[in-house]
DNA sequence: TATGAATGAGGATTCATTCAT
DNA sequence: AATGAATGAATCCTCATTCAT
């Protein structure tokens, strides 16, 4: 019983996924989330509070799990900071593109809940921000990393960087050769850290 | 006359950026651009089509205008290679904080466009690419750039950290130094292109 | 549940009739159909797609009931061709004045279905020129009616004669007395086509 | 200055004239009219209250052409009363027909103002009643007419069966030979009319 | 008189959400 | 829990009409 309501919310859960990525959040209907997912509309109700929480849901369940696995990253003794950062971008692009509906979703719709004080991601991005940071230190610390960057401003271009490369992908996945592109982006990262 | 009628368009336009830079483009009423203009809601349509058409010429406006610059920077004899990328960073951010609503709504928005096949930035987005990827070539046979590198991934990734930092820095000015985020920026920049 | 069903949509729809025959098509709003029928505006819209499905509805029901008559009676061998042209006017004035607000609606707003293509009584239209025209010349063939008459012209021309009768009527049902005004309709009839 | 003046008005009232029987009253924007008559649409108002008024204006001048012809008809001693409703079908159809479009808009668009208590018609046809009702009550009197014919009835179905042939005719010229719609509509009347 | 920018009342339609069954 | 009929708030856009120039 326990397995089969988690499956029905489940499937609702990936078919709001699918639209949202297809059509966007605002111009995805109630009606086809439940359509596609083959129950009633009424019934996302029962699993969803509304339209916003179906969002948030998806949307801070992928921060949960990238900023669990970057935290893993960055407590792990046996990588040097370099490795882990690298290992860490290699993390965000796994964690997009692994579902790339959702991965464009995230990207596309998460202004919608930030709008609303809602940002789930608040807390998850602090944690993210503060696994990188960490890391950064001590990469600083081990005169791996040039001291001079400003790791937050650093991770936001990052991130910045990562994001609209992973939003032309999704949106066409033919135009751009994913693997080489994370080469690309780990390339960048590390050129940018070390020391000139 | 001419003036005049230029004039209230003009004001029109205003009020939706602020407004469209405020709460978004979905959560913003026609009236509300209306009022905020001072005039008649319906006053709106005498200038513009529909909603969607005054988030379309605000948008294409600030792409017009980036387009055009980087162009002037692309065939800048008196430039370097590296001292045209520095640049087109700067423009970047010139234009994008000149009006920081402005701005905020192309980053935040510019999708709702894409979805309707209205995408105005195509044209000019392809224009951006090649004044870039021009300097970029030009860089590379003169012995600034790594050849390594692909032009066009590196162009999206720096694309998307910048906009990132604006988005951040629209949101919230005092929570970033946008002088010392565009220092960095163009460091970063500087850093991934030149021979390692 | 099916019942229930119909029952809310004949309820939308008889309102929907006494709306139009009062104030006309444009005159009237959706939420006055809404409230005549109790319901709140929103489910007009669940069984109608939209204010012209309305009519639409109302006007083919009416022309459906029609046409079909007309082709029992043309079908009927027990009755004689001027007999059955009589029936035949009996018929469209029992249709019309059954429900004389309906009949009301397709006489007047008729042609606001035509200017857009959905003339849903196009094809019962043509259905009882057939009949009529069937029994015209079987009339003829018998030497009951007048061969120089063209069944066409007769039939619109007896149409509109009825078509006006009736809206004068319904629109002020003590002005005119329909039982004389329907045998007077028959008299026309009969004199216009036997014989001379 | 004067003929100027009526020649504007009579521009834009053919214009008003031609939207109305291509598009009907309600789809038939100002804009439109004035385009037509190539003036501003601000100019329609300095010769027509509103656009209700252009309907009138229209209506009401075919109605009093119709009744004044059908007056003189009525009065002219060298007919006998066959004679003169003969003429009279002539003079409705020659009315109508002489601007199929003004016809067509008369036909469609007379509830419009009915409705409005605008009837310009009402005293108009009154008039046309009395005249035909004259000439009937004269043949009846002279023994041309079926006395047991109620004028009023008679009249009603025949304008009703005019308009319907005129109505066809005037949206597809094409469809109906005018002239033989017209003979026959007489026969019709001729028919109705004399004693069985 | 002529213009057309400005107005704003007016109304159709959508769709997230509720709730009786 | 599941359903889907019912709801009605929300809002875009139209267009007849006015009026300052």
């Amino acid at each position: 019983m326990r397995l089969k309501k988690d499956q029905k919310a489940q499937a609702i859960l990936q078919a709001a996924i699918k639209m949202f990525a297809e059509k966007g959040y605002h111009q995805t209907k109630i009606t086809e989330i439940a359509d596609t997912a083959n129950v009633a509309h009424g019934t996302v109700y029962t699993y969803f509070k509304n339209k916003e929480d179906l969002l948030y849901n998806m949307i801070s369940k992928l921060w949960q799990e990238l900023s669990l696995t970057l935290e893993e990253i960055s407590n792990n003794a046996n990588l040097d900071p370099l490795q882990k950062v690298q290992k860490m971008v290699d993390a965000v692009f796994d964690v997009f593109t692994s579902d790339s509906r959702l991965g464009l979703v995230v990207i596309k719709e998460h202004n919608q809940l930030r709008k609303k004080g809602m940002d789930a991601s608040v807390g998850e991005y602090e944690h993210l921000l503060n696994s990188f940071s960490h890391t950064f230190e001590q990469g600083v610390a081990e005169g791996f990393f040039d001291p001079t960057i400003d790791p937050d401003t650093f991770l936001h271009f990052v991130f910045g960087g990562l994001s609209q490369l992973i939003h032309r992908w999704a949106n066409d996945p033919r135009s751009l050769n994913i693997q080489k592109v994370k080469e690309q982006s780990k390339y960048f990262v590390q050129q940018s850290l070390i020391k000139g």
